[in-house]
DNA sequence: TGAGTATTTGAATTCCCCTTCAAATTGATG
DNA sequence: CATCAATTTGAAGGGGAATTCAAATACTCA
């Protein structure tokens, strides 16, 4: 029989367990079965832990967006000067190759928001929180006067998040023209002209 | 008994019968019995015609993107002016609402492009085709004098298409704040400093 | 009109997955 | 070590959808 784990750390294992199930077989085809395997247990365990699968697959979701965020915010820290941090909030929201897992997981749920309710407000609320993120770092270059903005921050950083959504969905669909460098090169072209920058990289 | 059709009749019945009951029940969930119920036949009948449901579905999704195509390239094709015309290429490209059939279509694709190769190449094709098409509305308009590109106009159609692909995303996920409208003065908003134009509507 | 073929139906069958649950196993606790 | 609760297994059942196929029906063409 799998090693016995206690109540909490089999969830997690489980929600690990099902994004990869999910990205593996996608939203709307995913079973029970697929996560009791990628977790090494049988599905009646996985049923024991989370009687409605569903319900695990949105903390999978949830899970899997806090991760892609935290890891955003986090290699933002490390940064002080506005421009290198525009660039390299630019370069983090895309995906480094058609499997890039993250992305992958969050692309699963284009589809499924415009159904569900639960994952159009997921989605929604990461893509103002990503808004908010570009936001900060334009509204702190421009008062440092780093930055020359085209338009209101806002509408510069709403787009932003949209070129990287776009081009994070051409490069897992591998385009054979547009991998990670060239959509960072496309959105740094934006970029570039928005923010009054040579943004170099 | 429902009417009898010949084979080629009947085959174009079921991809539009199929292309809504995708729109109606998702990629992914759509059934046999769905796809029979639109066309106004039994699972049978449906299966006596396409006996593989999932080349039933590439071909539905085909057609829906086909569609999609034409009908903004016949909208464009009553404009002469390029400012018009990228207006008009610009409104073309997002959906009406949350439920526009034709952005829910492709948005179930996103997905399943990571997944399935068909579907990749699919999607990609598509967004090729609209970047080309934004690309003679960007040169025509430069020839003539009434646009002065900030960069080349692969990388500014190519942003474009991008951004109405990721708005679309957002407008079905019904995004609070960003409607079809708000989208539209977002990208309108890049296309002024992309074209040096202002690009009234 | 009648024969022959293509299309459609509808019921039977099969397949697949979720769900339930009793029994087995594990690990903690005294 | 013995007890007990928590966890996991595996088999049985139930349901729903795909698949198969013989029969019925509709059209074509001689």
């Amino acid at each position: 029989m799998t090693q016995r784990k206690s109540r909490s750390d089999r969830r997690i294992d489980l929600i690990e367990a099902a994004r990869r199930a999910i990205i593996r077989h996608g939203i709307d085809r995913v079973q029970l079965s697929h996560v009791a395997e990628e977790a090494g247990l049988t599905s009646g365990a996985v049923l024991y832990h989370y009687p409605d699968l569903s319900e695990l697959l949105v903390e999978a979701q949830h899970a899997g967006m806090e991760r892609f965020y935290e890891q955003r915010m986090r290699q933002l820290a490390a940064l002080t000067d506005p421009a290198e941090k525009l660039v390299m909030t630019i370069r983090s929201g895309l995906p480094t190759g058609p499997l890039d897992p993250d992305v992958r997981l969050l692309n699963e749920l284009g589809g499924a928001a415009g159904r569900s309710r639960v994952y159009g407000v997921l989605l929604t609320s990461l893509y103002d929180r990503q808004v908010s993120m570009y936001q900060s770092i334009l509204d702190t270059g421009a008062a440092l006067g780093v930055f020359t903005l085209s338009s209101d921050s806002l509408t510069i950083s709403r787009n932003l998040v949209a070129l990287e959504d776009a081009y994070g969905y051409r490069i897992t669909a591998r385009h054979p023209v547009i991998g990670p460098q060239e959509a960072a090169e496309l959105i740094l072209s934006y970029a570039r002209t928005a923010t009054g920058h040579g943004l170099a990289h």
